[in-house]
DNA sequence: TCAAGTACTTACTTTGAAGTAACTAACGAA
DNA sequence: TTCGTTAGTTACTTCAAAGTAAGTACTTGA
């Protein structure tokens, strides 16, 4: 009973720790990677400019996406005390440093995968 | 009217033809990767070894993702006429080629994310 | 005759990611 | 006084991925 217990409890440890899991669930969702290849090649950009940018995202996904990805530390939010709102979203070094992983992924991907 | 469903459609053409999307979707599940990276150490493992290396993975989901990664051909599926089955798993060469991206995640996962 | 071993399948339920649609605040312009 | 603009939020629904539990086939060994 004991013993059983303490085998659950290391496996949930062990898949939690996975790197490459963790990876995927943090930066593989839907919209992540596209928004941050967006942000790789145009520098700054605004919340307007990314929903027209990535097709068929909604407003609530784009914030909901960019949100995670601040709190993430890839990306940086600067927000303007005008009206209407204006606010600027750009990567942040360590977004940066994803610019090698995605440019192999879509390497790989274009030769690879249907 | 004409024109915004050819909007909609080029819309979901574009989606569907993003490879970093593409990546995510076919090979950024939740157990995908973990096989791929435990058959890049092992050359040859059987059902039951892959099961018991990946801590919380049911046979059900093993047994569909082998069968997802079979089709996408990155991995070989090699059955043995005798009883109690026998099934070894190994990787293509396309699945091989995968080593780079895995290991490059993987780095950056362990510098990056928590 | 019954359990053990291997590689699964089937049926059902749960979960969470994503989608949809409408609403909001604040101000300047017409 | 209503409209347009920007960057969101809120409430609700949908759907596919994943989880759970049990069953299956076939044969050997005790």
């Amino acid at each position: 009973m004991k013993t059983e217990e303490k085998i659950v409890e290391k496996k949930y440890q062990q898949a939690k720790e996975c790197p490459i899991t963790i990876f995927m669930e943090q930066i593989g969702g839907k919209w992540k990677p596209v928004i941050i290849w967006l942000l790789l090649s145009n520098e700054v950009m605004r919340f307007n400019e990314l929903d027209k940018a990535i097709d068929g995202i909604s407003q609530k996904m784009l914030s909901q996406q960019l949100k995670d990805l601040e709190k993430l530390n890839l990306i940086d939010r600067k927000s303007y005390p005008v009206i209407p709102p204006k606010v600027e979203y750009r990567l942040t070094e360590k977004g940066k440093s994803l610019k090698e992983i995605l440019t192999i992924i879509m390497n790989w991907s274009n030769q690879n995968l249907r």
